[in-house]
DNA sequence: CATCGATATTGACAGATGTCGATGCATACG
DNA sequence: CGTATGCATCGACATCTGTCAATATCGATG
């Protein structure tokens, strides 16, 4: 595999197609593909958000609930939304005024396995079309 | 407990001392507490010298085999060795004028119960068949 | 002791990141 | 229509972070 097959991944599938970190050692292309979501993860409000989202019934929650639960300024929670969403942490959803997001567990287990792959054993890196 | 437990501990303690995110809201003091060691992983260089030293035979590493796994500068390396070091995903040892750094399998598994408890339940993310 | 080799620390600097106020853009409702 | 509300975007700013060269430290060895 000579040339990267990251860079025309999501974050989210980037993390899901690689072998756990202490399988082998990361190319320095899976290492950069990886990286936004951990990065999306690595702030205090990101993090209470997402919990929030993922602890919340349904695993969604709106905006407007989000925002009263933080001292910070509608733009600034508006922002962290979008990083944990382009990481693909969290999906969106528009109903009519509102905007709701959702958690995805799936991403969250395939970067669970990334980092401690105890039981199962994940597909190695499987090029999709 | 009104009086925040987590100032006491070590960034890995406070991430095993979490339920999972998905399982009920983190309070402020918790993110604080687990971020630090989100923001250790949450670098491309990081992760592959978690990686590195993790896949190694023994769980372990010498400082001057990692140095030479990248194309920077010595302080560089040995400033995000002492990162991961802090956030207690790698544990130092000093073997006459050779330092060996190890990972800490304990620290991984219990963070990657704080993102996916069901981690090891669910057969993870498999690509489409 | 003098020196060398392996790591760590320091100081400086450019670039990334979190935050805010102001503003834009839809959708609902008189 | 016009207006109100929920959320996103923009521009600016201060702070944080990754990197390097220079230097310090510490153990081994002659």
């Amino acid at each position: 595999m000579s040339n990267s097959p990251f860079l025309t991944l999501s974050p989210v599938e980037a993390v899901a197609c690689c072998s756990p970190l202490s399988r082998e050692p990361l190319s320095p292309e899976a290492a950069e593909g990886i990286v936004p979501v951990l990065k999306a993860l690595a702030d205090p409000v990101r993090l209470r958000l997402l919990s929030l989202v993922a602890s919340h019934e349904g695993g969604e929650a709106c905006v407007c609930d989000l925002n009263d639960a933080f001292e910070l300024s509608q733009p600034t929670i508006s922002h962290h939304l979008k990083v944990l969403h382009e990481a693909g942490l969290l999906e969106r959803e528009k109903r009519g005024v509102w905007v709701y997001y959702r958690s995805s567990p799936e991403s969250m287990a395939a970067l669970a396995a990334l980092i401690s792959d105890t039981a199962s054993q994940t597909p190695a890196v499987t090029p999709r079309r």
